[in-house]
DNA sequence: GCAATTTTTGACCGGTTGGACAAACGTTAG
DNA sequence: CTAACGTTTGTCCAACCGGTCAAAAATTGC
């Protein structure tokens, strides 16, 4: 006898039960992944996503309670990857080793998850309606906690003196520019570099910048 | 009498018009960056741009064809205006003085033009479906031809070697980002750096950075 | 096989949106 | 004034979009 489940997309305190409604589930976040990373929340429709995992609208929505809760769902769980690198960023071992790696890895996020970036992107562009309390909140908290570990870099005479508030903008705006403007930046190299090597030229490049720019002066 | 003019928006060779009409056009073109630069194509409406600039819908209408022809009006002006300073950008005098001026302006740019910034970006985040060609064309033509002069400087040993386009994406990164992350930079640096500061502090890191990260290695 | 439950679907609805249109209004030259 | 043209508006429409609903279909436990 079936235990008593109903509607998926009610809410509820348990989240999604059978082993087949968290797959369906995922279907559709996949799918509207991809749409929503693309059009923008206003410029995606239900039926997009629908068609996209071939589903009918009425059957997408008795998954979710509606095209918010899709996005919300997608938003909650890309926050937590996107914050990961910066959380990993610690005091550990050498400073110029330790900024190298945080490059090294928001670049892979950016070859690796483009999607992820485009939406995120999506999101600040239109004024971060829906993530304004968790950037004032939890990132600008996490940010100061990092750039107090540097600025004692500095203090330590380790890396050169600058803000380094301003330096984790530049790390985040280099790295995610080759996800969010890759249209540009393919059209730019052409397709003699626009393979995939596009991304070693950039952490080549990058790591250049950054350690030769953050090298102690004598 | 009046020569005979017609309906505004139809298309033609000589877009012969009325001071009026360029006005009427001048003040629809500049709600309509407002919108369009915050809520993307698909997220605007033409009874937003029409509210904006105190106008009834199809007088709107009167004016241009219909919202993709505002849009793409925008765009092409937009487009001149984007690309001026790497225009400027030219081989005469010192190598560091003239990358620095580029920052500059591209900085100032960011400050004073974010709408146009974030109109732009919205555009690439899209696949730039309506300029694709331009950047394939025109824009990969100028990188390039630009990219030349850096290789020059760097094989007179004036500045560090390294990839002259990505060095060129990450100058647009590191500006851009304070005009579209706009709200993400305000959240973390909180109330006490908010304020227009954040741009002088951002041309002093910047300037650092890519002045001390291209010097020449000994 | 049967009944309870989950999943899928087609039909439908109210609101919004881009746009058309003709009629009204304003302006200007003779 | 009047004719001719430019400008503005109210009204309307077809397409789209998010979402509901009841009923059909498939699945599951026994």
């Amino acid at each position: 006898m079936p235990r008593r489940i109903g509607r998926v997309s009610e809410a509820s305190a348990a989240p999604a039960r059978t082993r087949i409604q968290r797959e369906k589930r995922e279907i559709i976040l996949e799918a509207a992944l991809d749409v929503f990373s693309t059009h923008g929340f206003r410029g995606s429709t239900i039926d997009q996503i629908a068609d996209a995992c071939g589903m009918s609208k009425p059957n997408l929505l008795y998954y979710f309670r509606g095209k918010e809760d899709i996005h919300e769902t997608l938003m909650l769980r890309l926050l937590e990857t996107w914050l990961a690198p910066l959380r990993e960023f610690d005091n550990v071992g050498d400073p110029l080793t330790e900024l190298r790696g945080y490059i090294r890895r928001k670049l892979e996020m950016a070859r690796d998850y483009p999607r992820e970036s485009r939406l995120f992107a999506n999101e600040i562009l239109q004024g971060a309606p829906r993530i304004r309390a968790m950037l004032e909140g939890e990132l600008k908290q996490l940010v100061d906690e990092k750039a107090e570990i540097i600025r004692a870099w500095m203090r330590d005479g380790k890396i050169a003196r600058t803000d380094p508030r301003h330096l984790i903008f530049a790390i985040w705006a280099t790295t995610q520019h080759y996800a969010d403007f890759d249209v540009q930046v393919r059209a730019v190299l052409g397709p003699d570099r626009g393979g995939d090597g596009r991304f070693e030229d950039a952490a080549r490049f990058l790591e250049q910048l950054f350690l030769n720019g953050l090298s102690p002066r004598s």
